[in-house]
DNA sequence: AGGCTATAGTTCTAAAATAGAACTGTCAAA
DNA sequence: TTTGACAGTTCTATTTTAGAACTATAGCCT
């Protein structure tokens, strides 16, 4: 497996891993969740290098993850706005927030908490069954090969 | 924000991304959910290198996601299991898969298909709020500064 | 006009991480 | 006694990342 074709691997982690799964990245996604859009609020509040700043965005430009959007014509800038498939990376977002809340804590307690607007609480994310709805646990799933898989693994 | 502290920085995220955002880290925890335990069956499976192979396990252990457990006595050999706090990673995995099974396809369709035992049904993974478990999205959530936050960001 | 600031980058060198291959050590089986 | 399996370690070469300085456009102030 080679990391410049990972995004072609019959594996959907892979292919994953592929667009989010470098240093900086999710952080970089982090920021856009929480309404920054521009390069030098990226820069500032990250500490990244501006050199690799410019890249990451260029990559989840070209993945189709951010939109380069122009808000001034004279001079040029841009800003980068999450597309429906950057936002639908929400959930892995949240789910390695949860599990740094719950793994990696110490005695301050939690650094962030959420809010549901909908129902007005405070809350946790949970990953359940699109089916039955019940709490999913790796001990309960059975993994089967699916038509775009050449070859048998696991 | 430095790469070698990230795992103090007051973000679950970060310390999150600390543990599982580098090169490799993630496609061998996606071998340990196929129940891969041994060094040669990881790197058989993955191609990727003896040494960042070592480098990567011993990490993964490090931080308590996987224990290295005697199978041989002469010669001595070890094999790496998931602990409980590996098996939580199990969401964000399901989340990055179901990611790419949505948002990098091809025409062959899935590469994988995903079995409930408990329902026994093909599903993919729904991320809900633990309160009131409605589908979570993005612009339904607000974040506040929790306990553990020493600065006001976002 | 001349100089300051803001924004969004690019370019350079040095340091660190990763790739790739070969090597080590233990033991069992042929 | 030789071969093979297993679990690593060690080495050099390449790629990535860090860190700092530099470029370019334009508004605003004096």
């Amino acid at each position: 497996m080679k990391w410049d074709t990972l995004d072609e691997e019959p594996c959907s982690l892979s292919r994953t891993v592929a667009v989010v799964g470098d240093r900086w990245t999710l952080l970089i996604l982090r920021e856009c969740f929480l309404r920054v859009r521009r390069f030098e609020g990226f820069q500032s509040s990250l500490q990244i290098t501006r050199h690799l700043l410019s890249e990451r965005l260029k990559k989840l430009v070209r993945f189709g993850i951010l939109r380069r959007v122009p808000y001034s014509e004279a001079p040029k800038r841009y800003e980068y706005i999450l597309t429906q498939k950057g936002l639908d990376l929400y959930p892995i977002i949240m789910a390695m927030v949860h599990w740094g809340d719950t793994h990696m804590g110490d005695e301050r307690g939690r650094p962030m908490l959420h809010e549901h607007k909908t129902c007005g609480k405070l809350f946790d994310p949970v990953m359940v069954c699109s089916e039955c709805g019940e709490v999913l646990h790796a001990k309960q799933v059975h993994v089967h090969a699916g038509p775009g898989r050449n070859e048998a693994v696991g």
